[in-house]
DNA sequence: AATTTAACGGAATAATTTTGTCAACGAAAA
DNA sequence: TTTTCGTTGACAAAATTATTCCGTTAAATT
């Protein structure tokens, strides 16, 4: 009882990445059962026979999204010496965050406000980032939330700044160097 | 003739008024006829004899919006004598800019993949926008670009970063000041 | 005042999209 | 060989959205 066990496995991995892929294309409203049956290349009965509904087939694409953005652990940042170790540490983590999940990343913002299951993600996600912020840095914790933040990571990758990790990472320590501000 | 065409005219103001709010509300794509007959206090008939379809509609609302949202004029910018000067109008102008069209904005920058008008009006404004930074900074547009984004100024507004546009225009004079980058 | 004209409203209808089912089929398991 | 069970995709049902139509109303015209 093998080779079928095996072969439905396939068919219910084919269907999460395929729904996955959609949504990263076209976003979560914008993807039915139809499109995600035709991508995985299986019956839409197929696809409600694994999910039959979105209660069921959410969930499954939310675990393997959370597998793949890996949010970092604020501890390995709070066990830095230095602050610039840590902010260093801290927009290396999230810039590389930002990078694998970007897609993921803006649809959890975009549409968590008509998809519950989506604001539960984004509070999770940003409640993490929080933390990482709180332990990089204690003063100018909102300038530092903000430089850091997924916003401003997009507006460094659409204007095509070269290294927006370093870039962001010198701003910050700029700002706690400033002795005399400059004006 | 005239009290009739007033009256005409009043209720097309509404039926525009009422698509702005409820694209503001909840986006473009996602308001029907219906929605916007209710918000204007009018019936679906009404709406369609103003306009017959999306192709009237949506020019009516661009228009009100461009009037609205203002885009600031490079001259001016140029016309500053010293850098300082010309970043602070820049950062100054760029993010009073967002505060009046936030919705917009964001809807022109979501949307803009699946309805041409949109797209369109996307281009003439990061156009000008790509001008005005142009206008202020002859070297690190990029960074620049980047900083006064809309995407970066969501992200300090989100913060709750005190002030937006004294922040960031400390943290670019400083990047140009800066004769000895921190580490 | 009577008549014409044109906008209005919104129920009714049509079109489209989305969701969900099922009987026939076929390959693995028994 | 027979049984079991996942698969398929055409099809039905439902929901949503778009569009028309005509009776009503009020301004304009005569």
């Amino acid at each position: 009882m093998t080779k079928r066990a095996a072969a439905v496995e396939e068919k219910r991995r084919a269907i999460v990445r395929a729904t996955l892929d959609l949504h990263a294309e076209k976003g979560v409203e914008r993807t039915g059962w139809d499109d995600i049956a035709a991508r995985a290349g299986v019956g839409v009965g197929t696809v409600y026979r694994h999910f039959p509904s979105l209660d069921e087939l959410l969930p499954a694409c939310g675990a393997l999204t959370f597998q793949k953005l890996a949010l970092p652990d604020a501890a390995a940042i709070r066990a830095l010496d230095t602050r610039a170790e840590r902010v260093r540490r801290l927009v290396d983590e999230l810039f590389s965050l930002y990078g694998r999940g970007e897609a993921e990343l803006r649809n959890v913002r975009n549409e968590s406000s008509y998809h519950p299951v989506l604001a539960e993600a984004r509070s999770r996600i940003e409640a993490r980032i929080t933390e990482l912020v709180a332990a990089a840095v204690a003063e100018k914790r909102d300038v530092v939330g903000a430089l850091t933040d997924l916003g401003t990571w997009q507006a460094l990758r659409s204007h095509h700044v070269a290294d927006p990790a370093r870039s962001v990472t010198e701003l910050i320590l700029q700002l706690f160097d400033a002795g005399t501000p400059t004006r």
